[in-house]
DNA sequence: AGGTATACGTACCGATCGGTAACATTGTCA
DNA sequence: TGACAATGTTACCGATCGGTACGTATACCT
């Protein structure tokens, strides 16, 4: 098992959004802002417009809320990461290329807050956490791909080449949210395909 | 201004430690570990031993003492890092190789938390938070010294390859605590190498 | 011995934390 | 109409949060 299905329904779009709903996109928004630990369920139901009740309705646990913002976190990561790849079929150093640059984009914007995977693994380094598994799968997922996508590019040593491409990944959601515009970050792209450079040479 | 300077005084080493240096030396373990946000005043008073009045007479806030455990960290990081430095006089190539294997041996400890100025980032987001400070100091030094050590070897873009070994060391120690031992930060030293061939071959 | 400053402890504060019990209200579908 | 599911309302819980008012002990200096 690697890649996290959503547990939450599908919504159906002209419906008025449940309680749970409207709930876990506040939450999403507060979470990725200013960090799970920070916000506290009192005003999540208040921006939400709904009572606390509801929200133990519709999850077990803040814990259990905040791993239901990771999985929604995660399929619109994927999504993103998809999107990069179809932009580029068969050529995955372009793909990344394509993920990377938009990457930097991202980290150039003011309030960029890095990737809430990462984030939430920084603020539970508890095991077993909720959060923190959501976030470990995500993480070990992206390794699988990036490992796959190297040896793909024909790298001598393609698990290295692909665990070299993550650090620069994770480098750049770190540093973008501690520079902000004009940071490493926007360099993150220029510096992928150097080293991608460097280990086909190999 | 660049450099933190150590606000505590100096310490006789064979006095027996005051309340506020037991009290800074718990929540440096704590902090570091478990993270500043997820332990209370009252553990770290409880564990140090102390009341929780003395930590009030000697930091002013829980962020203060945040703060100085930060202080504290960054002295000890530029302690590591000098000690790389010093090891390879006039040779920045090998300062850096020095430095991320140190870094990739400590990604592979089972309990590595990462970097103690980088977590408190993620933790406090909000600008001008005491700990963020002081993190956001530690780092714009680290970035400062590592593009000067790219100038040193002769890269072609001195800023570029300092930026990437940057998010390539902030990589490690975000993902070497998201993935234990074994993880991508095993590499990072050999990704650094590589990156660095690549950008003196321009 | 007496004063004084430093260092520390006991006991407490209001606020907020995550979470729940019991009941009222609403809209939908049969 | 009547049952059901979803939500709101109100009030509450014990625990913990960061922080403080105030009294006490000890050591040093004169």
């Amino acid at each position: 098992m690697s890649r996290i299905k959503s547990i939450e329904p599908a919504i159906k779009a002209d419906e008025p959004p449940r309680a749970g709903e409207k709930i876990l996109r506040v939450a999403r928004d507060l979470f990725y802002r200013q960090g799970i630990r920070a916000i506290g369920v009192d005003e999540i139901v208040r921006r939400a417009g709904v009572t606390k009740p509801s929200l133990y309705r519709s999850f077990p646990s803040k814990d259990e809320l905040a791993a239901s913002y990771l999985r929604r976190y995660d399929l619109e990561f994927w999504d993103r990461f998809d999107e990069a790849v179809a932009a580029h079929p068969g050529d995955p150093r372009a793909q990344i290329g394509a993920f990377l640059t938009r990457i930097g984009k991202r980290t150039q914007k003011p309030d960029y807050r890095g990737c809430g995977m990462t984030n939430a693994a920084v603020e539970y380094p508890e095991h077993g956490h909720p959060a923190r598994v959501v976030s470990e799968a995500n993480k070990r997922e992206l390794r699988r791909r990036l490992r796959a996508m190297a040896a793909a590019m024909g790298a001598g040593d393609a698990d290295t080449l692909g665990d070299g491409l993550l650090l620069l990944i994770e480098g750049a959601y770190i540093s973008g949210q501690l520079f902000g515009a004009g940071g490493p970050a926007k360099s993150v792209a220029r510096n992928a395909d150097l080293l991608i450079e460097a280990s086909l040479k190999k």
